[in-house]
RNA sequence: GGGUCGGUGCCCGAGUGGUUAAAGGGGGCGGACUGUAAAUCCGCUGGCUCUGCCUACGUUGGUUCAAAUCCAACCCGGCCCA
């Protein structure tokens, strides 16, 4: 990653592409100077479309440059994709999105903003709710549901076969002979009409939204607006190092996780991602990464990003908790997520027990983790699926650590 | 619409009548090691309160003592032709 400089200092850090950089358009730094001289509010859209339930730290990234947008005087142009998301971005994707209903897609989407912070007062939240001029929600469906045939026959005739086959994601697809479905040519141009509706002078995306970011430039121009400019910012590679964060992949961190969780998966990603995780995740001086140890950097960004959403008292604990766990020092833990066996009978076998908990998917892999030596009771493992509990008081306040990353006290 | 090839577990992919819950690989998970990292090595990887039972090879029926494997119809996809 580089620093763009000719961009004001607020924005430069961990973008990864401005577009266009160059032809008759003015940069995107002329734009944004001459917005300030003229104390002109841009328009910064950002769209996301309400699939799942969870936002995590991939996403974080570009509701951090939006804020920062927000700080900076411009308003923040929130768009909720409820309508695309019955279609699915097929972006990424190398098989046809299933289909959201519209009931799914509206609760996804009050999940969204509230982890977003939506109702806090804006200096606990991701983004600035509180100051009426500078944030605007806008439902896609607000003007994608009533296009008409016709309409949608124009869209489509702004853009070209070979033109959406040129994208990288459908391109794999036809040439690898796997199905897609024509509707799914729809959705650069609706998103790019997205930014007809709200007029925006720029569109925040992840680099794989190039290619709708420009559709969206293409249909501003056939409208007659002034098209957008793009700025793309990287990509978060997930907990597993090698692909990116996204849920499907399990391999994410999410933004309502609490601290201890949020903390300790943080402080053991794979060092080839502290790098980036410093650069995107934290304002920390990026000089520290030549001058610390890997570890310490862990540590050291798992306990600014922690802070970043939980405020440092708890980033505080969690680390120290975090801490205590991996020495075996129990007692003095405090704050262990607590697990209720209020539910169980006894005398329970343990890996029916741990199933009955929810703790695993089946029990099968109950049993499986447990024989593989993955389970430990107050840090002694127990590799007998079928050891029985009689009772209760042989578990209350016991904690129960599977493999590095669940730790829970049992509780009445 | 016609021709043709194909649809196997999370993914890829072997298997063409019988110890097949299905080779192999990837991924994932766990363990050892380490810096709670990486690399490496080892184990696990359908479900069930489990010495047994149940469900699984696109779907539904059929043949058979016995089918992922044979037959029929249907559904879905790729490619070629129209």
């Amino acid at each position: 990653m580089f620093e763009i400089p000719m961009l004001p200092k607020w924005l430069n850090r961990g973008i990864e592409e401005c577009f266009p950089t160059q032809n008759s358009d003015k940069t995107l730094s002329d734009c944004i100077n001459n917005a300030y001289k003229n104390s002109k509010k841009l328009r910064v859209k950002l769209g996301i479309d309400p699939t799942g339930t969870d936002i995590h730290l991939g996403h974080s990234i570009l509701f951090k440059k939006l804020r920062a947008f927000q700080d900076n005087g411009h308003t923040a142009v929130l768009i909720i994709g409820d309508f695309t998301a019955q279609i699915g971005d097929p972006t990424g994707k190398n098989k046809t999105r299933i289909q959201l209903s519209e009931q799914q897609v509206k609760e996804n989407a009050k999940t969204y903003l509230t982890q977003l912070g939506f109702g806090k007062p804006s200096n606990e939240s991701i983004l600035d709710f509180d100051s009426k001029d500078k944030i605007e929600i806008r439902y896609n469906s607000e003007w994608l549901k009533g296009l008409d045939l016709n309409s949608i026959i124009e869209l489509m005739g702004s853009s070209t076969v070979s033109q959406m086959l040129s994208k990288e994601d459908f391109n794999k697809r036809y040439n690898s002979q796997i199905p897609i479905a024509l509707h799914e040519f729809l959705y650069p141009l609706l998103q790019g009409y997205d930014s007809v509706a709200v007029n925006s002078d720029i569109e925040l995306g992840g680099t794989d939204q190039k290619f709708n970011i420009a559709i969206g430039r293409d249909l501003q121009r056939y409208f007659k607006q002034k098209p957008q400019y793009g700025i793309l910012l990287p990509i978060l590679t997930g907990l597993d190092g090698i692909k990116k964060m996204s849920k499907s992949e399990s391999n994410t961190i999410g933004l309502s996780e609490d601290p201890l969780s949020m903390y300790s998966k943080l402080e053991k990603v794979p060092d080839n991602l502290i790098p980036s995780y410093f650069e995107l995740l934290t304002e920390l001086d990026l000089d520290l990464i030549k001058e610390k140890s890997p570890r310490d950097l862990q540590r050291r960004m798992a306990f600014e990003v922690t802070s970043l959403f939980h405020g440092k008292e708890e980033a505080l604990k969690a680390q120290s908790n975090c801490e205590k766990l991996f020495l075996g020092l129990k007692e003095k833990v405090e704050d262990i997520p607590e697990i209720s066996l209020k539910e169980i009978r006894f005398p329970v076998k343990f890996f029916y027990l741990l199933s009955a908990l929810n703790l695993f998917k089946s029990s099968s892999e109950s049993k499986r983790l447990i024989k593989g030596g993955g389970v430990k009771i107050d840090s002694e493992k127990v590799i007998e699926p079928d050891m029985v509990f009689n009772s209760k008081q042989d578990l209350v306040g016991k904690i129960l650590q599977i493999g590095k990353k669940i730790t829970k006290r049992f509780e009445n």
